[in-house]
DNA sequence: CTGAAAGCGCTTACAG
DNA sequence: CTGAAAGCGCTTACAG
C-alpha cells in the first residue's frame, strides 16, 4: 500500500512575489539580492510581499542562474571514531559552524579515511558542487588534499604538508614554540628525565610539537631520546605511555601532544602506581574539555580551536567574496596550569 | 591586490555529451538517468562520450528540472560538545553516510541546540531545501521536529516523544527489554542494592532504560529508590554517582543508561577506593569504544550503533523512492560480560 | 530606478 | 526507441 501523499502547496515563486508588490521579476530579485538601486518604496512593498507569501528562494534556481552552489563542503580526512573521540573536533567544528551561522551557506559532511578521499568525495569536490572547502585534519599521505586548491577555494585548519601545502591557506598555532613553552614549564618544574608522548609525523601538529619539545630540551641541556608517538587518541596516548614506562622507567615527566593522549597516558600510570604530577608531571596539548574530565585536572597548552575554526570560516567565506585574507593566521596559545604539572 | 584567479574550463554540458555521441539532450538524458527504453547502441556510445568528457551533471539545473534537491539534512538536537563526545553518535553517523554511500544524495550537517532548531535551521529545513531529514537523537521539549515529518521525510534516531511521535518513522532498540536483561545480569549476579544512573528524562532512551530497571527489580522483589539521573556524559555520570554514594553509600551495583556515563562513575568509584566489580558492579549500554578504554572494561548492554545509523539511511532512502517502509525498526542488543559485572 | 528578454543546464510529457 | 519543445525559478546584462 502507497503512502498517503500530503499534497503541499506549491512554494511561492519570485514571479508571484513580483507581482504581489506590483513589480517586474528583475526587481524583486533585485530588492532580495540587496541591490542598491532600488527606490526605497519599491524594497518596501517586495519586502510586505516576501513576508507575506512567506517566500523562500529556490536555491536550485539561483545556483543555476548564477553559478554558486551556496554549499560548503567539511571535509574530515580521519577515521570516523577518532573525528568524533576528540573534543578538540568538536570545538573546530562548532567554531566553523558559529562562523558560517551568518551565511546562505550550508555546511556538505564529507567524511573519508585518513589515507585520501573516496572517489566519490573526489568527484564531489571537484565536479563544481560546493564553492569551497574547510579541511581539518590533514595526513601528508594526501595528495588530493593539498592540491584541492588548484580547484577551489580551500581553508585548511593546521598548517597543511606536502605537495601544495605552500600556497594553501590555513589556520594554525605555532606548535613548535607551544611546545616549547610547555616543556619549559616541566624544564622549569625541575624535571630532568622528560618524555614526550607525540603525534602522528604525518601531520605538522605532530612534527612541530615534537620538535618544539626537543628544542627546549636541548637548550636546557637534557636529553631527547625519550620519545613515543601516538594516534591523538586515548588509547594511543595510553599505549606510548606503557612503552616510555618500559624503556625509560625513570621519567619523571611527559609533554603529551594532545589532551586526550595525556588522559590516555594517566591511566596508565595510575595502574602503575604513579602518582602524577609527585611522581610523573604531565602536561597535555589543546585544553580541550577533556583536561577536565578526570580525576586530576590536566595542565596543558591550550590553544583556541574554537576560534580557529571561527576563523577558517570566515577567510573561506572572504574568499568566496573575491576577497584576498592572509594566507596563513596562526593563533595564541597559552599555558593553562592546573593539576598535573 | 586580487588573488589570481585560474581560468577553469567551463563543465561540459549534456549538450556537448548528446553532440559527442551523436544523439539528442532528451536521449542522452535518458541514459543517464538509466530510462530503460533506450537502445543499447546508444547507451554505449553516451557512456563513451560521458568518461570522455568526464561529464557531471549539473546539480542545480537537476535539481530545478526534477524538483528533488539530492540533499538530506543530519540534524544534531544536540550541544556540540555532546554529540562529537559520544563514541554513540560516532557510530551512528558512520552507519549513516555508509548507508547513504551509494546514493547521489549528499548530507547537509544541522546542528542546534538541545531545545529546538534555530530559526535558520527550521527554515532551511521547512524550504524545500532537502529532500529528507535524519534526525539523531531527540528531546521531548522539541515540538518542532515532532512535527517536521509531516512537511519531509523523516527517520528519527530512537522513539520519538511527544506530539506527532505516533506517526514518526524511527529506528532504535527496546530499550525498556534491554534494560531489564542488563539489570537482571546484576542481580544474577547476586546483587541486591542496585541502583541506577539514568539518561534524561526528556528522551525515550533515558525513560525507557530506567523503567526496564524498576521492572527488574520489582520483579526480582528489590527496592527501586536508587535513581539518579544523568545527562549521558562522563561528567554527567560522575556527578550522579557522587549522588548515589551519598544517599545509598552501601549501593553494591548500578546500571548505568551509558558507556560514557559509566565511565565517569568510575572515575568517581576509584577516587573513593571502591573496586569495580568487587565492591559495586557496573553494567554500562551502548557497547561504543568507550566501553574497552579504561583500565576496567565495562560489561554493557550492547547495541548495533552502527547498523542503526545504516538502517535510518536506508529507510530513508526507501521513503525518498516512494517506497513505504516500516515505521519502526526495532534492533536487537545484547549483553557483554567483560570485567566490570 | 525599472522592465523585457535571454539564459543557466537539466528533465519530461508529447509526438512520432 | 528518439527528438523538438516547453519549462523548472532564478539572475543579469541590456535598454530605457
Amino acid at each position: 500500500m502507497a503512502s498517503e501523499r500530503v499534497v503541499r502547496k506549491a512554494a511561492p515563486t519570485l514571479e508571484e512575489v513580483a507581482t504581489a508588490a506590483g513589480v517586474s521579476r528583475s526587481t524583486a530579485s533585485r530588492v532580495i539580492n540587496g541591490s542598491p538601486q532600488v527606490s526605497d518604496a519599491v524594497v518596501a512593498s517586495v519586502n510586505a510581499a516576501i513576508s507575506a507569501l512567506n517566500y523562500q528562494p529556490n536555491r536550485a534556481a539561483r545556483s543555476l542562474a548564477n553559478r554558486q552552489t551556496m554549499a560548503i563542503a567539511l571535509v574530515v580526512p580521519e577515521e570516523t571514531t577518532r573525528f568524533f573521540g576528540d573534543p578538540y573536533f568538536a570545538s573546530v567544528v562548532q567554531g566553523i559552524y558559529r562562523g558560517l551561522e551568518d551565511s546562505d551557506y550550508v555546511l556538505n559532511l564529507q567524511l573519508s579515511a585518513p589515507v585520501s578521499p573516496s572517489p566519490k568525495t573526489i568527484r564531489y569536490l571537484l565536479g563544481g558542487n560546493v564553492d569551497g572547502a574547510l579541511v581539518v585534519s590533514q595526513h601528508s599521505g594526501d595528495h588530493f588534499l593539498s592540491t584541492l586548491s588548484d580547484a577551489l577555494p580551500v581553508v585548511f585548519n593546521g598548517r597543511p604538508l606536502g605537495a601544495g601545502g605552500g600556497h594553501n591557506y590555513f589556520v594554525d598555532v605555532d606548535n613548535r614554540s607551544a611546545a616549547v613553552k610547555g616543556t619549559q614549564h616541566l624544564i622549569d618544574l625541575g624535571r630532568k628525565r622528560i618524555a614526550t608522548i607525540a603525534g602522528p609525523i604525518d601531520m605538522t601538529a605532530g612534527i612541530d610539537r615534537r620538535n618544539g619539545w626537543a628544542s627546549a630540551l636541548t637548550s636546557a641541556h637534557l636529553p631527547t631520546d625519550r620519545i613515543a608517538y601516538g594516534d591523538f587518541s586515548l588509547t594511543g596516548g595510553a599505549d606510548a605511555m606503557r612503552r616510555i614506562l618500559e624503556e625509560w622507567p625513570d621519567t619523571d615527566a611527559v609533554f603529551v601532544a594532545s589532551d586526550l593522549m595525556a588522559l590516555g597516558a594517566m591511566t596508565v600510570l595510575r595502574e602503575r602506581g604513579l602518582k602524577v604530577p609527585a611522581d610523573v608531571a604531565i602536561i597535555g596539548f589543546d585544553d580541550s574539555p577533556a583536561a577536565t574530565t578526570g580525576d586530576v585536572k590536566l595542565t596543558t597548552v591550550s590553544q583556541p580551536s574554537n576560534e580557529m575554526g571561527y576563523t577558517m570560516a570566515q577567510m573561506l567565506l572572504q574568499l568566496l567574496r573575491g576577497e584576498d585574507p592572509e594566507r596563513e593566521c596562526i593563533m595564541e596559545t597559552s599555558i593553562i596550569v592546573r593539576d598535573s604539572a
